[in-house]
DNA sequence: CTGGGGAAGGGGCCC
DNA sequence: GGGGCCCCTTCCCCA
């Protein structure tokens, strides 16, 4: 993936990069400029994947410990349950958690009182719904959380919240409206505004402002570059440029 | 063409 | 779980 994948406008048309087409237009929806640099955006339900705010529903711990406090581990809740006494749990908010286990004791509506929460289909059994979910819902739930975006999924809320921003790019530089996925991007990128060089080389004093650059220059110091060609045992001290030297075709001599 | 600097993105770790 | 930071990596540009 391009790295400029996630960013949405470049301002020097000097510098412009000259970056493979996006695959996705999405980023185009992203809002076009925050007036400072915003704590976490949490999109909105039409940007998150479906799997975002509908995460699987099949009986996992997280599921378990929200809807029953008591009750712990999906292995427990996933049908062997001994500990998970159905029949003492609640049934006075049945229709905000159909997708719960069942209350046997209650018996409101009798069509529909096992909903599923993904399509929202009814169900009179339990069993009803557990063959539906495991059949349709389970499967498209069990993806996990996608993005919107793009075609990433992952397995956790934070990291599709933290992949999110890639795309909404909510810290956005005040000085030319380029904006970063996050706060410390957004950071290092004042720095080419203000010419701020924190890192200095001990070796020749010469200053920069990313740490990473300076590990790099730190390289060229070095009588041992780090990347050798495996063909023709040329050092690189750079793998980018090693393998550059592999790309453009190694002689095997040197 | 090569090497080096600049800029930026993502993953992982720690608090 | 979220934010900050570090590290690694990649890409572009220029001398």
């Amino acid at each position: 993936m391009p790295r400029s994948f996630l960013v949405k406008k470049h301002f020097s048309a000097s510098k412009k990069p000259n970056y493979s087409e996006l695959e996705s237009q999405a980023v185009l929806a992203a809002p076009l400029l925050y007036e400072t640099c915003p704590l976490p955006v949490i999109p909105p339900p039409e940007v998150l994947g479906p799997g975002a705010y509908y995460p699987p529903l099949v009986w996992d711990a997280g599921l378990l410990s929200s809807l029953f406090p008591g009750a712990a581990g999906s292995e427990a809740a996933a049908g062997a349950a001994p500990a998970l006494d159905l029949t003492a749990l609640s049934s006075e908010d049945d229709e905000g958690k159909s997708s719960g286990p069942p209350s046997p004791a209650s018996a409101p509506a009798a069509a529909e009182r096992f909903r599923c929460a993904q399509c929202a289909k009814a169900y009179s059994t339990f069993a009803g719904l557990s063959k539906h979910k495991q059949l349709h819902c389970d499967a498209q739930a069990r993806k996990s959380f996608s993005c919107k975006y793009c075609e990433k999924e992952y397995v956790s809320l934070g990291a599709l919240k933290m992949h999110i921003r890639s795309h909404t790019l909510p810290c956005v530089c005040k000085m030319c409206g380029k904006a970063f996925s996050r706060p410390w991007l957004l950071q290092g990128h004042i720095r080419t505004h203000t010419g701020e060089k924190p890192f200095s080389c001990t070796h020749c004093n010469r200053a920069f402002a990313d740490r990473s650059n300076l590990r790099a220059h730190l390289q060229t110091h070095s009588d041992v570059k780090k990347y050798q060609c495996k063909t023709c045992s040329r050092t690189f001290s750079r793998m980018s440029l090693l393998h550059k030297h592999e790309e453009t075709g190694c002689s095997g001599s040197r």
